[in-house]
DNA sequence: CTGAAAGCGCTAACAG
DNA sequence: CTGTTAGCGCTTTCAG
């Protein structure tokens, strides 16, 4: 493996101006650049990153933690995001937190350790007295989450306008008996969809039931259960509003199992507009979430934030959602 | 940012003392390595990974190239090869190709800058030729894929037993004509599934009939497109052995649109056992892959490779596929 | 425009 | 068991 001083000695040069070349810097002659770009081809020479962030003190690698990378959402939402990384020259870290407090708290760690220039967090399983005890070391960007006591700038949808907007479609196809499914933790994203649901409901005369309200909803496999559930019950919802095309799918799914109809029985509305929704039978009434202008704002905000254009605050910059009106409720 | 001089300082010992408490070596008192600790949380200190990753020469990163992230199959795929690495101590670094030449390069790249240890390709793009140019910088090792020329180890799954297991099984239930859809380079792995198609139908004496090869299918939309072009066909085919579970959904989802039933007119097989396999109608028979099984079995090659107690050969390891039959065929 | 020199923060002989 | 020393490979003043 050769290194700097290989290259330097070969061309004739110093290591300095070995350096020079490899950063582009200018005063560097034609003639003495030539020797080195040379000099480099013939050894099969490439610089040694350790060496670089080390001295550099900067990697230009932001970590991204995403809570299930087997969620379409979140795979599709990395893809944006390291397109516009890779646009200005940022590798992305991906890193799974599988919903785990201990696995967010490690990655958060990259940021300590240097291995990474940045962090984008697109859920917090942590309170935020633990994740800002790292944000010094490092600017930290929300994506499509945020935390009322969180300092720092996120990037999300309009969450309340997502649960109003379902809710509202439902209450306007003439369904009153509507559940809800959400996955457990009222945090900030999930507290507001949950209030643009009771929002819907309030302005129509409707109270929440609480007894249809379902937690831990997250896969199909969810979805089956709490369909199984409602089956028990004496007085059903008629319509749900899921959170999750996912859910929605596997409600849907158990539904037609017990040989009920969708959504004349059982209305459904997913969330995220996945590839799913649309192969499903009934095709998935959902809410589709921007993720490429979701993800590519992110990166902006981050890219920002590591120029020192921006300082970190709490701003937020909210994006709207879209209702996708299909066969489903 | 406090450094191990500071930690060195503050507990009133030498660096090189800081440093074995950090590495755990033995030889170190426990009265100074209780002293070196208390002066690393008094500090908050962590160490720096650029510096180690320098001295040490090696970073404990793998990375993990798959073609799209965005396919379950793979997003499932990371998930197990990431958690056998963390077992081991091993972080993984997730480098979506998109099928990209180019980016299959710049990522390869990384073993040469040192930014991992070894690479881990769960499909190959460019020609071996261009691969080979890099490996000696460290270990690679092909999952889920192969090349006849590779000479690394390989992990992958028997395809040609999978080709064949699908074949067959539309063959007993009484179809004939059996059209095969493929994504559109015959690389190892396609090559080898397809053998198993054409072995099956030359065992029950039937021959492959070209117009029914359906190519560049990968995605649902895919799977609608070569749906359509069937039913504008003549002579159409009966049945379809896919290579995958979204062509196949897309497949089923159109040929629903079109008036067709599944599997009367038109028996499906898909390839993965994916989520979306179960939530179908009609539910879709298909081959499933021991994602699990494969992703660990390749990371124990690879650590194997990177302790040297293993050298790199062509070395193949190959695991069952299992035929999941539902009712699309 | 180019080179010499001084580290970035850490680890690993080696000596004691 | 502990400290001294010498770098890992690269970049960046500072002179010239």
């Amino acid at each position: 493996m050769p290194t700097i001083s290989d290259v330097a000695r070969l061309a004739g040069l110093s290591r300095a101006t070995v350096s020079r070349v490899i950063n582009n810097h200018p005063y560097v002659s034609d003639a003495k650049k030539e020797l080195v770009l040379k000099a480099m081809r013939d050894l099969g020479y490439i610089p040694n990153s350790a060496a670089q962030n080390l001295r550099k003190q900067k990697t230009n690698i932001i970590a991204v933690l995403v809570p299930k990378l087997t969620n379409p959402f979140f795979a599709y939402l990395v893809e944006s995001i390291e397109e516009k990384a890779a646009e200005n020259g940022l590798q992305i870290l991906i890193c799974n937190t599988k919903y785990d407090k201990k696995r967010e708290l490690e990655f958060l760690r990259y940021l300590k350790t240097k291995q990474v220039d940045g962090v984008i967090m697109t859920s917090i399983e942590n309170g935020w007295e633990v994740i800002e005890a790292v944000i010094w070391s490092g600017p930290i960007v929300l994506c499509n989450e945020y935390s009322a006591k969180a300092n720092v700038p996120s990037v999300r949808l309009n969450q309340l306008q997502g649960g109003y907007m379902g809710t509202s479609y439902l209450l306007n196809q003439g369904y009153t008996k509507i559940g809800y499914c959400w996955g457990g933790i009222l945090s900030g994203l999930a507290h507001d969809r949950f209030f643009g649901f009771e929002q819907a409901m309030t302005e129509s005369g409707l109270s929440v039931n609480n007894n249809w309200l379902f937690e831990s909803a997250f896969s199909i496999e969810d979805g089956r259960r709490i369909m199984n559930e409602i089956a028990k019950m004496a007085d059903k919802p008629n319509a749900l509003f899921t959170g999750s095309d996912e859910v929605a799918a596997g409600i849907i799914s158990e539904a037609k199992k017990l040989g009920l109809r969708v959504p004349e029985d059982i209305a459904v509305v997913g969330f995220d507009d996945q590839p799913i929704s649309e192969v499903i039978e009934p095709a998935l009434t959902t809410i589709r979430q921007p993720i490429k202008e979701i993800g590519a704002k992110t990166m902006e905000v981050m890219i920002n934030l590591l120029s020192n254009e921006e300082k970190t605050t709490a701003k937020i910059y909210e994006l709207p959602l879209e209702l996708i009106a299909r066969e489903s409720s």
